[in-house]
DNA sequence: GTGTCAAGTTGACAGTGTCAAGCTACGGAA
DNA sequence: TTCCGTAGCTTGACACTGTCAACTTGACAC
């Protein structure tokens, strides 16, 4: 019988991430949403506080979905790198699926960082970039900063996925090239490699990437 | 006489800066700005059309002063690695001391990308990096792709400004270790290098860079 | 029955962006 | 001088927003 329940509070949800991927966070309203969910205007906040506390649960659940795609992404894949590799890809690919929950999810201005639950969760999906990391540093590289390099792919990747649509504008405008964000994290690895493997291995990394 | 004339478009403009740097981007108000300005709330649409307009100009203003900062950066500096770097702690100290402005810089939803004075500004800059990176090719890889090689060091450099204040946070959560932003710039173009020179220079960078 | 509690509604409040209209001062043109 | 236009800004209105207090409704426990 739990289908015949409304879940007002699951489709405020989906209603809000439907709403940031139309009009962007800004375009974010509670009575919109509320509107499109088929409630008052104040349901929302009687399940969620205020609108900070229902854009905390959307990036809540934005960080789950990532997890869960980081883990169907690295099954059957065993070398360190080809692992970062896919967990970038899953990254990006998330990001383009689910626009309305990553408009939110790395925003500090719209989400409750200290929500106990959202801090789980994100900090679960980062902890799996430096696992990743620290295997590369085990295979590759035992003198590898491992928190420095967190630091730089995941900033690194995540300007991307903000980035992509201000990337091609730019390209035009400057005459140079840009590429599909798929492409570029394939080349973002291959950076990445060339200065996390010490001198003695750097000739791996080109092939074994892929 | 031009210091008696009021210039209520420049007073608006500073005062949104301090207004973002003080509340965010959301906690704008085009309301607020005018009072502190001490104008009436339509005067801001006056001089900028509408919201949007007015941070386009902060936007605008915030490019131009990191293009001057960059000039200052590099002055004597004629190694490209070092010119890189340098490109690096100017961005993050501008990002720093102009909060407001760089909380609307980079920010699609907020600023108009097709105002063509914004656009001339941002291309400009960005156009510098580009260059940067062109340097770099021709003095250690002639194979570097330098379009790829620059959207990372830009997403890169970006995502670090943008997520810096998240990875505080992120780094007390999950037990791991975060540097300031400035020595993290130093630790991200070694990262760079090693991967950006051909394997027979790699020996040259980590000396060459300070 | 009575009580309690979650879920949701209704109505109000101050604050918001934007638009149309008006006001004021000033710089030519007649 | 008078007239006109225009830049700069104000005033007032409109629909919309987030949030709060008070209320209703229904289900379950005793």
């Amino acid at each position: 019988m739990t289908s015949s329940r409304p879940d007002t509070a699951g489709a405020l949800r989906s209603a809000t991430a439907a709403l940031v991927a139309e009009r962007g966070p800004t375009g974010f309203s509670l009575r919109e949403v509320a509107r499109r969910a088929g409630v008052s205007h104040a349901a929302p906040a009687h399940h969620f506080g205020d609108s900070r506390g229902l854009l905390t649960a959307v990036a809540t659940e934005g960080f789950q979905t990532l997890s869960a795609n980081f883990d169907t992404a690295l099954v059957g894949i065993e070398a360190p790198v080809a692992r970062l590799t896919a967990m970038g890809r899953a990254y990006v690919r998330t990001a383009q699926e689910n626009p309305g929950h990553f408009g939110v999810m790395c925003n500090d201005e719209l989400v409750d960082n200290d929500d106990p639950e959202f801090a789980a969760v994100a900090s679960a999906a980062y902890l799996r970039l430096v696992d990743a990391i620290a295997a590369i540093r085990d295979a590759h590289n035992p003198d590898l900063d491992v928190d420095a390099a967190a630091t730089l792919t995941f900033s690194a990747i995540h300007g991307l996925a903000i980035l992509t649509p201000s990337l091609g504008d730019l390209a035009d405008k400057t005459d140079t090239a840009t590429a599909p964000a798929d492409d570029l994290v394939e080349r973002f690895t291959e950076f990445f490699m060339h200065g996390f493997a010490p001198a003695s291995e750097r000739a791996v990394a080109p092939g074994s990437t892929h």
